[in-house]
DNA sequence: CTGAAAGCGCTTACAG
DNA sequence: CTGAAAGCGCTTACAG
């Protein structure tokens, strides 16, 4: 019963872990840091130590050391409302913060104020973090593609325009999951397709659209006819208004987002138009939305959650120095329910 | 044109500043700490070399010498489908953010795992942070009622039981709610008024019916029938048809969240029972099921996003070594809107 | 009121 | 393959 383990009060440091592994302090670095010229015995040695004393290396020194901060942001927009009512951004934190807890960097949140866009830009480029990860759509992005070269950023949504300086993105292929939901509707037998597509001034809406529009040529039908929304239940409805008012004879509609494609529903309900027998639907997005909906979505599942792991995944790489594409493309899968 | 701003590359330092200040790098650090006992002339020679060097302190070394990591945890359950269903969450997070960015503290999500809660505790007992914010609300919380004297911890949500040792607890105070929104059905002339009240194995939940039971006392009426629901839209309908199937006469309900009241008003609508004229409404929480409903809902505004301040304010209260009330309320406030 | 110096707990050339 | 030593950028007794 030796007292080898009711040390001093107070963390254990490497000169404690060191004095009872019988090396130096230098070797008990090595060891935790990995380097492969350590001998076995005195790996093993440390590292009963390590377990002994419960040690855990100080971040703070570590980091003052190394220059690193050993943190990384993700920059969310201050927009509340889009904010709450789009379960996008919970899932791809979920996500990040999961994935992050496994690695030695952790991840702050950095919310945009919409009052001072400068103050999170100058965050950045502080030396607060190692990186940064910019969840943000719109205008502000430009801003962001500036400071790349300043600090390591990785972006989720492709921009719009060609960037001033070379970027890393991570994001779905949303021609891609397109061209699934809609070569199930061909697969299905429908041949008059039309869209309710996302807004046209977003990557996601207008790839959505290509995808659509790919499926159908290459299954040699025409495209049916489109009508733009906003993402959201409302906008849906009214596109899917809009679809019926054209007179187009249609037997199916691919959805950008299951938001959309539930207010198509009740329009059609209210029309007494039957799903999926009169008109086939499948959509983008598994969420509340597409489970919920009366018949539930056959649907691309985006896994946004992966994509926030991907993200910080990607960032990591990034601020290691790897070569990093410029484009990193996560997994969708379609998944089947009853709109089709 | 002196060469004073292109200096060399790098972040400045303490020491850089006190050159171009003509002082000591420990007087720089007196100022910038805020001693008090530093001659008001170097204070401004020092704050012109800050300025103009763009002197930001290494948070690492900072953090090295005060044996503190500036960082602070808001732990948040895993449990996907509740984190993305409400809108709860988001707005603490955001609130709580947004605040944490204008002190020296930085806060990060640490997501339970529900394969392994052990790691998340680990987490906060090995020293990555200075403290903790306890979003939970049920099983887990008394686990880290435990480490609350190990690490500074306040939870977003008032225990059920009384705690092993004293807590500290940020929440608002959710009978004065459910009182002001049960009085307003009263003021408006109200005399028979039913609740639909939340699960009652929650704080929130028992104390919204304290609060509706409370007001009606004061008045000099007699309570109507209670129903409880889970506080989600499905369940506040279900509740409703029972209040209605109950055969008691009504002309008013509290119900205890905004989700349940939007699932109540679709019954009443079914039922052709119009509101507020034959039945008049007010509910708890501000969001989009309140402003979407049909009328829009009376409601008592939660103003969670202060909440999630209010947690980080009296986190750091604590952390600092001050004395900080077991419970502090958030204030809340009644919206007028058209249910009653 | 201010400065010189020690020290926070690590990592990493530099010798050997 | 390993250790002694320097140093990362701060804060804070300790003198003066």
């Amino acid at each position: 019963m030796t007292n080898d383990d009711s040390v001093e009060a107070g963390k254990p440091t490497l000169e404690a872990v060191g004095a009872l592994a019988g090396v130096s302090r230098a070797t008990v670095s090595r060891v935790i840091n990995g380097y492969a010229t350590v001998k076995p015995e005195m790996v093993d040695a440390v590292n009963a130590a390590v377990a002994q004393l419960r040690y855990v290396p100080n971040r703070a020194a570590r980091s003052l050391v190394k220059r690193r901060t050993q943190m990384i942001a993700m920059v969310i927009p201050e927009r509340t409302a889009e904010f709450f009512a789009d379960p996008y951004f919970a899932e791809v934190i979920q996500g990040a913060a999961m994935y992050a807890s496994s690695t030695d960097h952790t991840l702050t949140l950095l919310i945009e104020s919409d009052a001072d866009p400068e103050k999170t830009r100058r965050y950045l480029t502080d030396g607060n973090v190692d990186g940064a990860l910019i969840l943000s759509h719109h205008s502000s992005a430009p801003a962001y593609v500036e400071l790349s070269d300043t600090v390591p950023m990785v972006f989720g949504v492709r921009p719009l325009e060609p960037t001033a300086r070379p970027i890393h993105v991570v994001d779905v292929d949303n021609v891609q999951a397109a061209v699934a939901a809609t070569r199930h509707l061909i697969d299905r037998g429908r041949t008059n397709i039309a869209t309710i597509a996302g807004p046209l001034d977003t990557a996601a809406g207008i790839d959505r659209v290509d995808g659509w529009r790919a499926a159908i040529a290459h299954a040699g039908l025409e495209p049916g006819p489109l009508q733009a929304g906003t993402f959201t239940p409302a906008s849906g409805a009214e596109a899917m208004q809009r679809l019926l008012d054209g007179g187009d004879r249609i037997d199916a509609v691919f959805a950008a987002s299951a938001q959309m494609a539930a207010g198509a529903l009740e329009v059609l309900r209210a029309h007494s138009i039957r799903v999926p027998y009169d008109i086939a639907i499948t959509s983008i997005d598994n969420n509340y939305f597409s489970t919920s909906a009366n018949p539930p979505l056959t649907t691309v599942d985006l896994d946004t959650a992966n994509k926030g792991a991907v993200l910080v995944q990607t960032l990591l790489r990034l601020i290691g120095g790897d070569d990093v594409p410029p484009f990193t493309a996560v997994p969708t899968t379609l998944v089947e329910r009853q709109s089709v």
